[in-house]
DNA sequence: CTAATCCCTATCAGTTAGCTAGGGATTATC
DNA sequence: GATAATCCCTAGCTAACTGATAGGGATTAG
């Protein structure tokens, strides 16, 4: 059930963006730093990124990438099934790329118990994923910077 | 976030055993035929299942596998653990089997907001498995093959 | 013009997944 | 006590995937 490295590096690079002014542009350079990311690979992710309209990017000195839409418009979820493909734990269970079983003594799908457990399974990330914006990311990242900030005055 | 063929292939296995009455022994090549999974892996599959005590094996002509305790005992969130690993999609959000992150630029798990969310993930994917026990299962599976016979007699 | 940047494709080493294979140990049955 | 069915254990193998690295072309601000 693990997330892979392209999954967890696109929504923290997005994160970064979504702390910032809306838009603004960061480099890949700059967002390589800021997260510790190899650039190179980093750089393909956000090729794709870009591909699937989550970003924008201006080429040339001083370019870089930018929500392609206010962070409010981009969940989780939609940047999870880029980066790593459905929800469902099995190909059978996801809604949005349905893939029947291939075990020929598999029951029909309406009947089978299991399938309709990782159904379930898949309706609980989704309920997670697909409500959290990186508008409320962010949101909840400013107010833990806020609250640290306040540890370390007292 | 997809489910590897041992824990997909152990789930069906142990649902086919939970459906017999308890305790009674299956062969691994009567639990191939039945489930249509290749008997040389399968064996493998029940060897790991036993050495975890979730089943145990008689040896010999007659022999063969049965659940170590009740369907009962037996939750759906242990197997999947046991064949795939932590249900957390991160590493760092994993209460099983705790892994923290490598990227230096990870902020304080405490304070990391992406963290918190893939903990939100894995307490719902174990709110599903956790509480589902195989009796569960053979439960349900019993009711929808009656329903389907139901259909098939009118 | 130049340096910074995105764009695109290829490559590559290591790991993992999903099996297949073979032979030893045990045991019910005849 | 021979036989056949079964579990037990380890090794190996291929294809795909992961997580990068590399290099060079296109674009653009200054």
């Amino acid at each position: 059930m693990n997330l892979s490295s392209k999954g967890d590096y696109a929504t923290r690079v997005l994160l970064e963006l979504s702390m910032n002014q809306w838009p603004h542009a960061l480099s890949v350079h700059q967002l390589a730093d800021r997260t510790g990311i190899s650039p190179k690979y980093l750089e393909q992710i956000m090729l794709r990124l870009r591909a699937a309209d989550v970003v924008r990017s201006r080429r040339g000195v001083q370019g870089g990438y930018e929500l392609a839409r206010g962070p409010d418009q981009l969940t989780v979820g939609e940047v999870v099934r880029l980066m790593d493909g459905p929800l469902a734990p099995s190909p059978c269970a996801s809604r949005s790329a349905h893939v029947p079983c291939p075990l020929y003594r598999c029951p029909t799908e309406e009947s089978c118990v299991l399938r309709g457990l990782w159904l379930e399974v898949r309706d609980a990330i989704s309920g997670v994923l697909d409500r959290t914006t990186f508008a409320e990311l962010a949101e909840r990242q400013r107010a833990a910077r806020a609250q640290a900030r306040l540890m370390y005055c007292i």
